[in-house]
DNA sequence: CGACCTATTGATACGTATCAACCCGAGTGG
DNA sequence: CCACTCGGGTTGATACGTATCAATAGGTCG
């Protein structure tokens, strides 16, 4: 099921190394990171660790995509982390998780033990900064997030959604917004309709919507083509102003 | 409108001291701070700052209620941050905000300007570390809230805020479970709406149907007594296991 | 080929939104 | 001191969007 993932060793050639926890590192603090640092991939289904559970460890996430979800007492499941390859997984400073992370695809992580890493944060203020960086943008994220689930409709949720992977797939810069563009949706239709708060059938109904109405073209399950960006947006709900 | 709200001139006497992001500073830290505050009141209603403003201050609630919106293009709100005393406002790093910030409430906070926050922050490791602290608990409590607007019913969304009033009025260590607890809800009828994704009607008839099944007392508009609190607790939805 | 899993499509139910009327207390002005 | 207005809140009737229940399709693996 999990095909072999490559096995990383020196960190100057990692995929993520620019966009991690350790991206404003320098050659020093890298060397130390390196130090301590080991791999671990779980397969697509997987869960890597459960709310409640004592994580000791962190990591970021170098290969694949996992999710963090918060379940109700009947079952009820809402994803409320989605984490893409250099996105971080764990709370420095605490050990017990609030929710369950799971492997939505095959994925590779780069980790390190709680305790040394939590040294280093100490002693490297580059990496610490770099945290609050990140834990400050995932919580825009969150409340972007919020706003789609109390109050976006189903269209919009799955037209902000598309979007949402556009702009992760694409390096702002390279981005041809005037072109078709093309991406893989990281994960099935159920953890989609979990990523959105809606079930598994309206997911579908409203993806064959779009489809029906010229905004996307897919090909297999996951490919999506979007022939104009600006048409997919302006069903988003979203306020135009270009913000951050 | 706004009553007079005392003024604090020494950081030793101020009530938010031991929560707020410079509850882990030392005498010599506060000091520094202390020369570089200063104090701002906003009236209930009022906006502090809109969604892409420059904002050149951060600042901590010293009292009253704040709360951070999100808007759609044709005006549905979603608030995605309700700040109580002791909470933070703004971001380190970058003066483009993301989203309105709004006294739900007469509101003092103590404010520093951007420039010399941030080259504290630079100098006192104390500072930054806190601040991660907590840009890590409203990452929680984002999660948290975001279970409750994608999967909770209008009932549990109630009851959950109702219960999140109730767990930051009281202390974990003061507080007794098993006898009546009363609180003040910070927030009007429709502001509880955009907090949990409702309109302020459906608000409105699960507070009257919380009332009619004796989960509840009200007083005035504002009051509201829990007879049994572990009541209300198994109408949030929330598996019980006790995290965090 | 059959079993199984994911996704799609259809018919219906239900929860919350919407539209509308009304209530209540606080301010305001005659 | 009463009539009026205004904002916030409650209650009622109905509409509508999404959930639910159910059947079917397509792909993959044994």
């Amino acid at each position: 099921m999990a095909e072999l993932l490559p096995v990383f060793t020196a960190c100057s050639t990692c995929p993520i190394r620019h966009r991690a926890v350790c991206a404003s590192c320098d050659a020093e603090e890298l060397d130390a990171l390196n130090g301590i640092k080991y791999y671990k991939t779980y397969s697509a289904g997987q869960n890597i660790a459960l709310r409640g559970d004592a994580l000791d460890m962190v990591a970021s996430i170098v290969a694949g995509t996992a999710s963090l979800e918060r379940v109700t007492e009947d079952g009820r499941v809402q994803m409320v982390g989605l984490l893409l390859p250099s996105d971080f997984i764990g709370r420095p400073g605490r050990s017990g998780l609030q929710y369950d992370v799971m492997a939505a695809s095959d994925v590779t992580l780069c980790c390190f033990h709680r305790k040394p890493f939590e040294e280093m944060l100490d002693n490297t203020p580059h990496l610490r900064e770099r945290l609050l960086e990140m834990a400050m943008d995932e919580l825009d994220a969150a409340r972007d997030w919020m706003l789609l689930l109390g109050r976006k409709t189903a269209r919009e949720k799955i037209t902000s959604f598309i979007d949402l992977i556009v702009r992760r797939s694409y390096h702002p810069a390279e981005a041809k917004l005037d072109q078709p563009m093309k991406i893989e949706l990281p994960i099935s239709r159920e953890a989609m309709a979990n990523f959105l708060g809606l079930t598994i059938e309206t997911v579908s109904r409203q993806i064959t919507a779009l489809k029906r109405d010229g905004l996307i073209q897919i090909e297999g399950k996951r490919s999506v083509t979007i022939p104009d960006i600006y048409d997919l947006r302006a069903e988003t709900g979203d306020d135009e102003e270009d913000v951050g």
